[in-house]
RNA sequence: GGUCGCGUAGCUCAGCUGGAUAGAGCAUCUGCCUUCUAAGCAGACGGUCAGAGGUUCGAAUCCUCUCGCGAUCACCA
């Protein structure tokens, strides 16, 4: 039974005898440092009810409860604040038991609630870059989050694989690609396809620049270019099924996912399902089609389709283009509703994506909500900051973009150079070295992204490398690992603790800690947050390291003594073992 | 202009549904390697929580306004 829990039913029992009032609403927390006990019950709150001083209301409550509770061996009153000093026999307790679980994941089976967890989503004309490993990293932890909170994950995403940007990519390759394959220029497939989009705009640009020097006005030069004629004409040949287009589309799109699927492996991500627009976008026409019959929608004299939101406090927004080509909208609808249909007892569809587009998010939810669906109301945008560089926003056309490969290889780099200076990985064989740089190198990547806010943006400076000291992942990684050794080099077996042992403020404060680890975990999934854990974790591992240095543990001669801090190092290496897990973050044995 | 988000130490960030004297890391400075891994530990320095009102016993946190930054309001995705 969890302290807390067992305080409030004490005293709410108290309160109705004495004062008959039924109150159960007690605001608990951590006692301050620097205040004498363990929890702390704040007063002020009672007394609308009771009217009565402060002090006095709360050494009453403190000398009930400490009649009356056996956990609890002591309190003090300041202010309006009653400090309870809670018993170590409990602390042990608590440790004895969670000792075998499987710390703080509940067990998932057949009837857990099934979330999606939609995450990076790339268009497959370009490589992935640092924009994208931010919503895949917290895509990612957030679906190993929600699965630690009881609850099933289909991890998915929706492949942008249709529309212009393609084609404009196919359009250059064809004209100038030679018909070589990336094999052929030894390139990884998503680069050498970005290539070709990079040229692509180069001689758009060109091209639109003589048509203006010619005299055509801006946005006729635009519309005018040949090259962009060019890869129109190819879009209407995809969307007529042209045979030899489609092949060419297959082609090079395989390229592109040959080398996303690297990198998804290099980040150690992956995916359940996955969702195309090439084959939701028709889906979302039928929907359209479905709200003009029943009077949702409404068309224009011209004959494109809109929804009027306007007793929503938004505006009317297209659906359907006057051509009768979709939109981004259309799209959308059409993957939800798939998604539905495939999932259909799903309780929860989370979208990482950036904050760009909260707009059509809360769009896009109101319009499903209009037609009916009852699962719109599970639908939750994760919304998440732009990482944004010195030098302003990435855009990938102007090539001022951070490639996610490339960064991963830098972090990686770093690692290596710096265990090199440090002596850490002498006598380890050259894979170990590599597997070991990769991963602390990784983690300082991942745990630099997940540790802040979701909704903050990013300021990321690639000259700036990434530390290695403080609040980092290679500090809570080098914890583990300091632990691991301790525990194989003194022959660590998993002891019962005799409830009896007198335990000192440092073990009592990670004793704490350990407690509220499954509350951390509940409330990251309840508010979509990875960094609430990383900042858990680094407190834990902090406190572990100060009470480390101040203990020496294996030269403690009195077993029982010795037994309990092994015990309570292993309990701790449990616990980051686990944070590291949700946040998709590995940690070594050794380092 | 409307809407949404952000603004906390020189820098990067914590601070959960309001609670006690606002916390870490980096940087600067001072100690600590014969113990188990110094990628560490102990300590010093550093704050008008953007500003002004309001609600409250109590506000960095909630409300209103102002300022600054960003996003968005497209027959782009």
């Amino acid at each position: 039974m969890k302290i807390n829990s067992v305080l409030k039913s004490e005293l709410s029992k108290y309160l109705k005898l004495k004062y008959n009032l039924d109150y159960n609403d007690f605001e608990i927390q951590q006692t301050r440092k620097d205040f004498e006990g363990d929890l702390t019950i704040v007063i002020f709150p009672l007394l609308k009810y009771i009217k009565q001083n402060p002090v006095n209301l709360g050494k009453e409550l403190g000398t009930f409860i400490l009649n009356n509770s056996v956990h609890v061996t002591g309190f003090n009153v300041i202010q309006g604040f009653l400090n309870l000093t809670i018993s170590s026999f409990y602390y042990l307790e608590f440790l004895n038991n969670c000792l075998n679980d499987d710390y703080g994941f509940t067990r998932i089976n057949k009837n857990s609630s099934l979330y999606l967890v939609e995450y990076s989503s790339p268009n497959t004309n370009k490589p992935l870059h640092l924009g994208h490993i931010r919503n895949i990293l917290l895509g990612y932890s957030m679906s190993k989050i929600l699965e630690a909170s009881g609850k099933r994950v289909n991890k998915t995403q929706i492949i942008n694989d249709r529309g212009i940007h393609i084609c404009k990519s196919i359009v250059a390759w064809l004209k100038y690609g030679d018909n070589k394959s990336p094999t052929d220029s030894n390139e990884k497939g998503d680069f050498f396809v970005g290539k070709y989009y990079i040229l692509f705009d180069k001689i758009y640009k060109k091209e639109v620049s003589e048509l203006i020097k010619s005299g055509l006005a801006k946005k006729e030069a635009e519309q005018n270019s040949s090259i962009f004629l060019e890869a129109k004409e190819l879009l209407k040949k995809w969307e007529a099924g042209d045979k030899e287009v489609i092949n060419i589309w297959k082609l090079m799109n395989g390229w592109v996912y040959e080398g996303f699927n690297k990198t998804y492996n290099d980040l150690g991500v992956d995916f359940d399902s996955l969702y195309y627009e090439s084959e939701t976008y028709l889906i979302g026409k039928e929907i359209i089609k479905h709200g003009l019959e029943k009077q949702i929608f409404y068309k224009k004299n011209d004959g494109s389709v809109w929804i009027d939101l306007s007793d929503q406090g938004l505006d009317e927004k297209l659906l359907l283009r006057s051509d009768g080509t979709s939109v981004y909208m259309t799209q959308d609808l059409g993957t939800a509703y798939k998604r539905y249909k495939d999932n259909p007892e799903m309780k929860g569809l989370i979208y990482t994506v950036g904050n760009e587009q909260d707009y059509h998010f809360n769009v896009l939810f109101k319009i499903l909500k209009k037609l009916g669906f009852k699962w719109a109301e599970n639908l939750f945008h994760l919304s998440y900051g732009m990482v944004d560089l010195p030098s302003g926003k990435m855009k990938s056309r102007e090539g001022t973009v951070v490639d996610a490969d490339e960064l991963i290889l830098e972090m990686t780099n770093n690692a290596s150079k710096l265990s090199k200076e440090l002596g850490k990985l002498d006598g380890l064989s050259s894979n170990d070295k590599k597997v070991l740089n990769e991963t602390i190198g990784l983690g300082a990547l991942k745990y630099y992204i997940l540790k802040v806010d979701p909704k903050k943006r990013i300021l990321f400076d690639p000259n700036d490398s990434i530390d290695f000291n403080g609040n980092t992942g290679p500090f809570i990684q080098y914890t583990y690992a300091r632990i691991q050794s301790l525990l194989t080099k003194s022959n660590y077996k998993k002891s019962k603790i005799n409830n009896q042992l007198e335990i000192n403020d440092k073990e009592k404060q990670l004793l704490k800690l350990l407690t509220i680890f499954p509350e951390i975990i509940k409330s990251a999934a309840d508010n979509l947050n990875p960094a609430l854990i990383a900042n858990y974790t680094y407190e834990l591992v902090k406190n572990f390291n100060s009470y480390y240095q101040t203990t020496t543990i294996l030269k403690i001669n009195d077993e029982e003594l010795k037994g309990f801090r092994l015990t309570l190092s292993y309990k701790v290496a449990s616990i980051i073992k686990s944070s590291m897990k949700l946040l998709g973050i590995n940690v070594p044995e050794k380092m």
